[in-house]
DNA sequence: CCAAAGGTAGGAACTTTTTCGTAGGATGCA
DNA sequence: TGCATCCTACGAAAAAGTTCCTACCTTTGG
């Protein structure tokens, strides 16, 4: 049997530090806090326990063989946002596309652009 | 000064009970339980605890005339999940709605009726 | 060689969220 | 009346998530 318990959900200070990951790529604990640093005043090691939580989870895997240890995504970044809009579309409406896209763009946030934006990309699917 | 906090985010649990009056109205909290059972294994206390909870926040109010008192939501569905929303785009997509939007028709889940909905939401919009 | 700087590991403390046991007041009805 | 049932209130325990202190090891530079 494979030994493949697949990543939990990722709790918000996980998704924190995955953002930082998907933007930089794999990096050092201490690149990342010093990404975090930007936003919010964060301890170092705070930020060490939670990536090495990651790791044992299975959320992120680390190469130990320097003393900085990198760490990486286990999971593509695409394949864990699907996920995640999914669960987002599920239950907040009730798994229909249209109606979140209803409200996405019915409150008046999406710009010109990204209404153009949009279509284009309907275009490539349509037909 | 006016008392106003604003109610925080809702907690997991909380967003479940918020879906459940989203679905049916002002109910008691056996009604809401009940609907919660359907799901999942949850004592009545809990349910009830949690609603509690929730009308000190503010995110419900209550109607204590009766002694099976009626919860409503505080705010309106549509503003919550606005809400909500847009904190999920801004965290996940860099604030950008048509990032989101490839995200979702990219992964195939949205079917032609779906996809045709959309489009007639767009043409609606568009000018 | 030594001290300073920077790494990892791990446990403990703390906060937030969730769950439930227990008490006591209504209500229904035989 | 009296008992089973359903309700609220409340406190405390359990669970989940977050933060940081401390210890100890490695690397760097004087």
């Amino acid at each position: 049997m494979e030994e493949k318990t697949k990543p939990s959900d990722p709790t918000k200070s996980e998704l924190e530090i995955l953002q930082v990951l998907w933007e930089t790529g794999p990096a050092t604990v201490r690149a990342v806090n010093d990404e975090l640093q930007k936003k919010k005043d964060v301890n170092y090691t705070t930020t060490l326990k939670l990536m090495q939580i990651m790791a044992e989870k299975g959320i992120l895997t680390r190469d130990e063989r320097q003393m900085k240890h990198v760490y990486s995504v286990a999971e593509e970044e695409e394949k864990t946002k699907a996920h995640l809009l999914d669960k987002f579309v599920d239950s907040m409406y009730q798994g229909s596309p249209s109606k979140l896209v209803m409200q996405l763009l019915g409150n008046g946030k999406a710009s010109k652009e990204e209404l153009d934006e949009i279509k284009n990309i309907l275009k490539g699917l349509g037909d």
